[in-house]
DNA sequence: TTGAAAGCGCTAACAA
DNA sequence: TTGTTAGCGCTTTCAA
């Protein structure tokens, strides 16, 4: 096990006392040229790299953040929408000193775990996303003394610092796209309800639909997940079999009324239109190619981490909501 | 800035001297079940939480692993294959006390801190993903004090411990696959040749091919990606108009492959049969559902952190590689 | 501009 | 079974 160097070393090697070596490390103030560059010699001859933990304890700062996801799927990770803000999280963070801590909470050790890191500063600040319903987590988050960031916004209350992409806007973008195209008997497939991007795409659709004087109540429920959508898709279909249009709240689920829709032997979009919501990569490849609403999740990873290092900062940033688009394809 | 209730502070309460209490923490023997008593008591009154800082200087164990991906682009992570392998290793290390750290070294400044943690033991353990080519931080951290566990194997030096997929026998079971339907003009477009994975592939389907004694010359040379599958197959296409088959190195550049085939008139499974690599979840709503190999990437995750863990533990497990298979769609 | 010294909160060796 | 004590490697007053 080889002995890592300490400041010591370099301190005596410069022929420095202890607290120059360190006023150098950390480029401050009250040192001779002199000094300082024979201890920066003495750092790199001795290949000096400060030991984190260490510094951690002294500055009381733990130098770590930590991007939470608190779910009760232990596979949501594997949706490439959390991979995708991972990524423009870590394209924020690579630039500063922090690291980057993941949590998945999604069994209870998790949860408990996350819980400790927000009531004892366990990290210098968190980034939560995904929450569904009233996940007490949230509110704890909310609460603590340690800075948080939440990516999307729960249902129950308004987080301080968030920043969310405008799904109510793109929810209405796809409606009002279909009643432009002609449409006049419109449905949707909704995701989670207990969701913060369930509930505003749903309320888009309807917001839409009323402003074009058109009737809002052909709605089927998912959760977001393919099969749901198919679902969602049958029931519609029963209830209300002179759909010609359904605005789906995610493109896995349209995936699954696709399906169905050409099961029952209806034409897309000569029958039906439907617009999907997220722009996975999936979107570009169904038959035929899926229009869609497109939301910038890189973007929504790196605005998460610059609200938290400015929260950090001892700023007060305001919350964000990013822009979504329509990507029209053969679908509608 | 609420307070850390300290270790002492517990002490005092229950009445005991602090390394009583640190004893009952950490459950060590040489406590009588009186004071055990008192001090956890103390501990569920003050809402005592160890801080994770101070216990890892004082242990000389940081308490976390990284989980580093190593590529020069840094939209890898968005790629589904990693998002997979990071919740397999996150299954894991939950049921321990460890945290996991996400090293994405895509930068210059990513790559630096990867070395640092490798030279400076910043952390237990090391997962290391995607090495390409001679990657001099592959080289590091074999030599490394700190323990290592390399996902995939690169190609210029085989890992002392490392886990990977049978690409190798995956390859040669799409291959054989496409012997045994009756193909014998087999084509093959391969990954990039300076991964592990890439590399593997391609002498499975040289070795299949072998054995039927068949021609292994029709190769096209990608790099994974969708784009640089078409091209490839427009060019085998060119110099190989007469393949009635392809094994394809991966379902990103198979996609690719198949719209290159139909734009040029060929019917697919009938002019031409494909197989693809990786089963991602794209592979079944190709047109037509494109048959591939299919590996278990949450296991390789799982197995990477398990195998880490018996490092750290000073034990000395063997290499594993985890079997593939084929899954039969009606793209051959 | 400099250095001595007192912590940060915990663990572990040692003595009692 | 107990408690005392000396660190872990760094930062940061404070006095010189």
């Amino acid at each position: 096990m080889k002995r890592q160097v300490t400041l010591d070393e370099v301190a005596e090697r410069a022929g420095v006392s202890r607290s120059a070596a360190s006023r150098v490390i950390n480029n401050a103030p009250h040192v001779s040229k002199a000094k300082r560059d024979a201890v920066q010699r003495a750092v790199s001859d001795l290949g000096y790299v400060p030991n984190a933990t260490a510094r951690a304890l002294a500055t009381q700062q733990v130098g770590a953040v930590v991007l939470a996801i608190s779910s009760d799927n232990p596979q949501v990770f594997a949706d490439p929408f959390f991979a995708e803000v991972a990524t423009g999280v870590n394209s924020v963070l690579e630039e500063t000193e922090l690291e980057l801590v993941l949590q998945l909470a999604t069994t209870t050790r998790g949860q408990t775990r996350l819980e400790q890191v927000l009531r004892t500063r366990q990290a210098d600040g968190v980034m939560l996303m995904s929450m569904h319903g009233d996940d007490p987590i949230a509110q704890l988050a909310e609460e603590s003394d340690v800075p948080v960031v939440f990516g999307g916004t729960p249902i129950s209350f308004e987080p301080r610092y968030y920043v969310d992409a405008d799904n109510r806007g793109g929810a209405r973008l796809a409606t009002e796209h279909l009643v432009e195209t002609g449409r006049s008997r419109i449905a949707t497939i909704t995701g989670r309800m207990d969701e913060g991007a369930g509930m505003a795409r749903y309320k888009g659709y309807q917001e839409a639909l009323a402003m074009a004087g058109l009737d809002a109540r052909r709605v089927g429920y998912g959760d977001f997940s393919e099969e749901s959508g198919g679902r969602a898709m049958e029931q519609l279909l029963a209830e209300h079999p002179d759909l010609d249009a359904v605005f789906v709240a995610s493109d896995q689920m349209a995936i699954g009324a696709m399906r169905v829709l050409k099961d029952a032997g209806r034409t897309i979009p000569g029958d039906v239109a439907i617009v999907g919501f997220n722009d996975v990569a999936l979107a570009r490849h169904t038959e035929p190619p899926l229009s869609t609403v497109s939301q910038p999740i890189q973007s929504l990873g790196r605005e998460m981490a610059r609200m938290l290092l400015a929260l950090i900062a001892g700023e007060s940033p305001t919350p964000l909501i990013l822009p979504t688009r329509l990507v029209k394809r053969q679908s509608s």
